[in-house]
DNA sequence: TCATTTCTGATGTACGTAAATCAAATTTTT
DNA sequence: AAAAATTTGATTTACGTACATCAGAAATGA
C-alpha cells in the first residue's frame, strides 16, 4: 500500500497537523521538527495523492492561453486544439481561457501578460514574439511564481519554465536534406519563399536549411528569400513572378504558413517543368497538394499535441511533479504522400 | 460549478441512493425512475468525478503487458518503457505487471492470456502474434469484458479495444518513395532485409513497400527478400553475400530489427560503392550509422508512446471514458541526420 | 385485504488530503 | 520564575463518490 500522510505522521513521531504543515509549507513548525518530517517523507517514499489534494483543495486549475490574432490555416488549427481542450476542461478539473492579441506586436503581449499577471492564473502558455519586451513580461511571470510554457515558437533567454513546440533549425536542415537529396544532384536554384523574417521560428529555419544547403548541396544556389507575409495572394504573385524569371529554379523551399497562393502558383506552371518542392504545415490545402503531386514533402507540427503538452506541463509545474520529457518532446512530423494521417 | 450527485438526486426528485444505484448499474431501480435518473444525468450534463470516485473505490488499476522474451534492441527499449511505466504506477493509482512469453510462439500467447483471464485483471496490452488462436483467447477475454490493447503488432479481426502502433503498409509505402526518390532515377536492384515473413508487421511493410516500388519506381527491381531472423550475425553474412554477388544493388531497406549486422556488412563494402540505405527503428546502432552516413533514412515508432497510449487507454475502457482518437494516433518518425532526438 | 416482494430513502462510513480551530506543551523573553 | 510567544497535538469538517445497512413506501400477488 502506498504511504499517506498518516504513515509520515506515525514515522516522524510528529502529529497530522504538523506533517501538514510541512507538506504545505504553513508556518509553525521549527527547522529540526521540519527536517524530522522531511526525512521522513524521504526515508518512506511518500508521494502526495495529487487526485485526493486537488479533491481536498476543490481546487480547479485556472489556465490562459495567449495565441495571436492572425487568420492563418496553422493558428486556426491552433485555436481549434485549445477549444477543444476548453471542452474537456471540466473533466480534468481545469478551466481554460484564451485571449487573443494583436499578431507580431510585442508591445500588445507584453501589456497583456502584465494584466493577466495580477489575476494570478495557475499558468499561462502563450505563443511567444520575440522581443525583449516579451522576455521581460514572462520573466516577472515567472518570478511571481506562476508558471509560463511557449507554445509553437519559443523565447529564448526567458525564464519560462518550458517550450511546447518544434526545434526549427532542426526542421530547417531536415527541409534542405529532403530537397537535396530529392533533386538527385541536380544543379540549379532554390526558392525560399517566407512569411517574414521577422518571426523567430521562421528566421531559424531559414538558418537550418542554409547551412545545409551549403554544407552538402553546393550545387544547389538558394535565392533571396520571398517574403510573403503569410498571405496567399501575395505569395501568388511573388512566386509566380519568380518561377517566369528565373528558369533554373528546380526547388522550393516554403517555411511559412501561406502554401495556398504558393500551390497556386505552382499548378500555373507548365506541366513540363518539374519541380521539387517541401512545404510546412498540413492543411487541407497542402495534404491536397501533396497527394497530387505538386508538394513532394511536408514538414508539420502537430498543434494538438502542443496544445495537450503545454496544458500537462503547466498541470505539473502547478502540482510541484515533474514531466515526462521524452513524452513532452514535440516532433517534427515529415509527411510523404504514402503517410498521411 | 460542476454539477455532482446532489444535483441528479434534486433534479431528478429522487435519493441520493438512488442515484447511486442508477450510476453504479446496482440493482433494485424501477425501469421508469432509472429513466428519470438518467434523463437528469443527461440533462444537467453530469461526468463522474472519476478521481474521487476511485479514491473512494481505493482503486488501483492492474494492467498486464504481455511481452515477447525476444532480445533484440527494440524488444528491450520496449520493456525498459514499460519498467518506467511501472515505475511511475504508483503515482498513477496503477499497478502494472509484465508477463514474458516465447516470441513467435501463438499457443504460449493464447495459454498465458487464458490464464491471465482467470484474475480478471483491469485491462491487458500485448504484443500480438497474428494468428487464429491468438485471436480467440483475446476475443475471449474481451468478452469477459476486459479491456485489450495491441502493442507494437496488431491481431486483425479480432474484438481487441485498441491498437497502440503504427500502421506498417503506410511504413512500408514510405520507405519504398524514400529510397526511390533519395535514388533520383537511377536504375539497379534493390536488396530488402526482413526479420521473418511470419510476423505480421514485416510482411506488411514489405506489402507497402513492393506495391510503391512497382507503381512508382519501374526502374528499381526488389531482389528476393533476405530472412536474417533480426539475428546479427546471420543479417552479415547474408548481406555480404548478396552484396558480393549482386553488383547491381543500389538500394537496401531494413524492415526488421537486426540491423547491427547489415550496418557491418555495409561497412566493410567498398567505399567507391553509394548505396542508398533506409531502415526501421531507432536504436544507437542506426543512429550512429545514420550520422555517419551509412544509413540515409530510419523509420521509427516510439516504443514510450505505445506504452503510454496503451495505459491510457486501458484506463479509459476501465473507467468507460472516450479516448482523444488524434492524441492515441501512434505516428511513424521519419529521421533523417538532422532531426535526430 | 393482507402478506409478500420489490423499490426507494435516509444515513453513515470510507478514501487521502487540506484547512481550520483550540488546547496543550514547549521555548523564549522579560 | 512568570509572562509571552512560539511550536505542536488533537480533533473536526470538507471535497465527490462508493458502498453498505436498515427502515419505510409502493407495487404485486394471493
Amino acid at each position: 500500500m502506498r504511504p499517506t500522510v498518516h504513515d509520515i505522521a506515525a514515522a516522524a513521531g510528529v502529529s497530522l497537523a504538523t506533517v501538514d504543515r510541512v507538506l504545505n509549507q504553513r508556518p509553525g513548525v521549527r527547522h529540526v521538527t521540519r527536517e524530522k518530517v522531511e526525512a521522513a517523507i524521504r526515508e518512506i517514499g511518500y508521494v502526495r495523492d495529487v487526485a485526493a489534494a486537488n479533491l481536498a483543495k476543490g481546487r480547479t486549475y485556472s489556465f490562459v492561453f495567449i495565441v495571436p490574432a492572425s487568420d492563418n490555416s496553422f493558428m486556426h488549427g491552433l485555436n481549434a486544439e485549445v477549444m477543444a481542450a476548453v471542452a474537456r476542461s471540466p473533466v480534468e478539473r481545469t478551466d481554460i481561457r484564451t485571449v487573443e492579441v494583436p499578431a507580431f506586436d510585442p508591445a500588445a503581449l507584453a501589456a497583456a501578460l502584465d494584466t493577466l499577471r495580477a489575476e494570478r492564473p495557475a499558468g499561462v502558455a502563450l505563443v511567444a514574439t520575440d522581443a525583449p519586451e516579451v522576455r521581460d513580461a514572462v520573466d516577472r511571470m515567472v518570478q511571481d511564481g506562476i508558471p509560463v510554457v511557449t507554445v509553437v515558437s519559443d523565447l529564448t533567454g526567458s525564464l519560462r519554465h518550458h517550450y511546447a513546440g518544434v526545434d526549427n533549425i532542426a526542421a530547417g536542415r531536415t527541409a534542405a536534406r529532403l530537397l537535396g537529396r530529392f533533386l538527385g544532384g541536380a544543379k540549379g536554384d532554390v526558392a525560399v519563399l517566407a512569411g517574414s523574417m521577422l518571426v523567430r521560428d521562421h528566421r531559424e529555419r531559414l538558418e537550418g536549411f542554409s547551412a545545409v544547403m551549403a554544407d552538402e548541396f553546393p550545387d544547389l544556389s538558394i535565392l533571396p528569400v520571398i517574403e510573403g507575409r503569410d498571405d496567399p495572394d501575395m505569395a501568388h504573385m511573388l512566386v509566380s513572378d519568380a518561377l517566369s524569371k528565373r528558369d533554373g529554379i528546380i526547388g522550393v523551399y516554403s517555411l511559412g504558413a501561406g502554401n495556398r497562393g504558393l500551390i497556386r502558383a505552382l499548378k500555373e506552371t507548365s506541366v513540363a517543368r518539374v519541380l521539387t518542392v517541401v512545404a510546412h504545415e498540413l492543411t487541407d490545402h497542402t495534404r491536397a497538394a501533396l497527394l497530387d503531386g505538386t508538394i513532394d514533402a511536408i514538414l508539420n507540427q502537430d498543434a494538438g499535441h502542443e496544445v495537450r503538452s503545454a496544458i500537462r506541463v503547466l498541470k505539473a509545474k502547478a502540482d510541484g511533479l515533474s514531466v515526462i520529457d521524452a513524452q513532452e518532446r514535440i516532433r517534427l512530423d515529415i509527411f510523404l504522400k504514402d503517410n498521411l494521417p
